[in-house]
DNA sequence: CTGTGTGCAAACTCTTTGCATAAGT
DNA sequence: ACTTATGCAAAGAGTTTGCACACAG
C-alpha cells in the first residue's frame, strides 16, 4: 500500500503520517513528518529537491538539503514518491504514484500531471531481448503560445 | 534539409559535411569537421558529450570537452542533431533527427532508438489553455532480466 | 587583416558523501 | 544506552563561461 489514500485536499492526520512511516521502515524524525506533511497536505505535486526545502525553511521546519536529498530517496524506495525524469540537470518526485504521464513546460521548467484517459500508448515496442520494460514514460513538452 | 542523406553505413565525403556546415552558417573549422566526421560517419548515434570526447582524443583529434559542448549544441540549433532527455544528469545527443522514441537501459545509461512503427501514441491530450505541444517524447525505459 | 572559434581553467548547479552531533526507541 | 538521522561542509559530476590566442575567410 502506498500513500494514496492520503491525497485528498486536507491535511492528514500525523499518527497517519506516523503509521506510513513505521510501514515503510523508517522512523517517524521530526523532518520525515515534517517532510511528509508538506507533501502530502494539498494533493498531487511535483517538486524538486530544491522547492521542498525552500518550502521547509519557509514553513520554519529546520532541514538541511542533505536530508531533503536523503528523506526524498527514502520515500521514492519506500514507494510514497515517485522520481520524474522529465528533462535534463534537474530531478523531480511525484506524490501521485499511479502511472501516469506529465507535461513539461519548457519555458518555465514546470511539471503537470497529465489527465487520466487523455493519454494512451498504442503498441508497446517488443524490448531487445535480454531486457524486459521496467516502465514508458511519456511526456508532452510544452511551449507557451506566443500572441 | 538535414544530415539525413548522410546517415549511411559509409563515410560522409569531408566535401559534403563542408557544405552542410557552411549551410547552417558554421565555419567549416577543423574541429567541427573533425567532430562532424566521427558523428555522420556510421549511422545512427547516441553519444554524450563525454562519449563524444573520448571518442575525438582516441582519434588523435585534439579538441578540448568546451568546444565538444559548443559544436554539440551549434548542430543541434542547426537541426543537425536531436538533444534527448531520457534521464537525468547526462544529455545526450542523436544523430537521428526524425520522429522517433527511444529505450533507455537502467542499468547501463545506453539509448536506443525504438525502431519506426513498433510504438504509436494513442491520443495526444489537450494542452493546457495557452499552451501548444512542442513535441512527445516516449522512453521506454529497460531493465536486464534476471537469469 | 578582421572576426569567429578554440582551449584552458575557473565557476556554477545539482547532487552525494563523511563524519561528528542530535534525536528516536 | 544503542542505533539511526541529521547537519555541515566538502567533494563530485556534468555543464557553462570568460578571456587570450589561433585560425578561417
Amino acid at each position: 500500500m502506498t500513500m494514496n489514500h492520503l491525497r485528498m485536499h486536507t491535511a492528514p492526520p500525523r499518527s497517519e503520517l506516523r503509521a506510513v512511516l513505521r510501514k515503510s521502515g523508517l522512523r517517524p524524525t521530526r523532518q520525515r513528518m515534517s517532510l511528509a506533511e508538506i507533501l502530502y497536505a494539498k494533493g498531487h505535486r511535483h517538486l524538486s529537491a530544491e522547492s521542498l526545502h525552500a518550502e521547509a525553511v519557509a514553513r520554519k521546519v529546520p532541514v538541511s538539503l542533505a536530508t531533503i536529498y536523503n528523506t526524498l530517496h527514502q520515500f521514492t524506495a519506500a514507494g510514497l514518491l515517485r522520481e520524474v525524469a522529465v528533462d535534463g540537470s534537474r530531478t523531480y518526485f511525484d506524490t501521485n504514484t499511479s502511472d501516469h504521464h506529465h507535461f513539461y513546460v519548457e519555458d518555465t521548467d514546470e511539471v503537470l500531471d497529465v489527465p487520466a484517459g487523455e493519454i494512451g500508448v498504442g503498441r508497446v515496442p517488443a524490448p531487445p531481448t535480454g531486457y524486459e520494460i521496467s516502465r514508458v514514460d511519456v511526456v508532452v513538452r510544452l511551449r507557451r503560445v506566443k500572441p
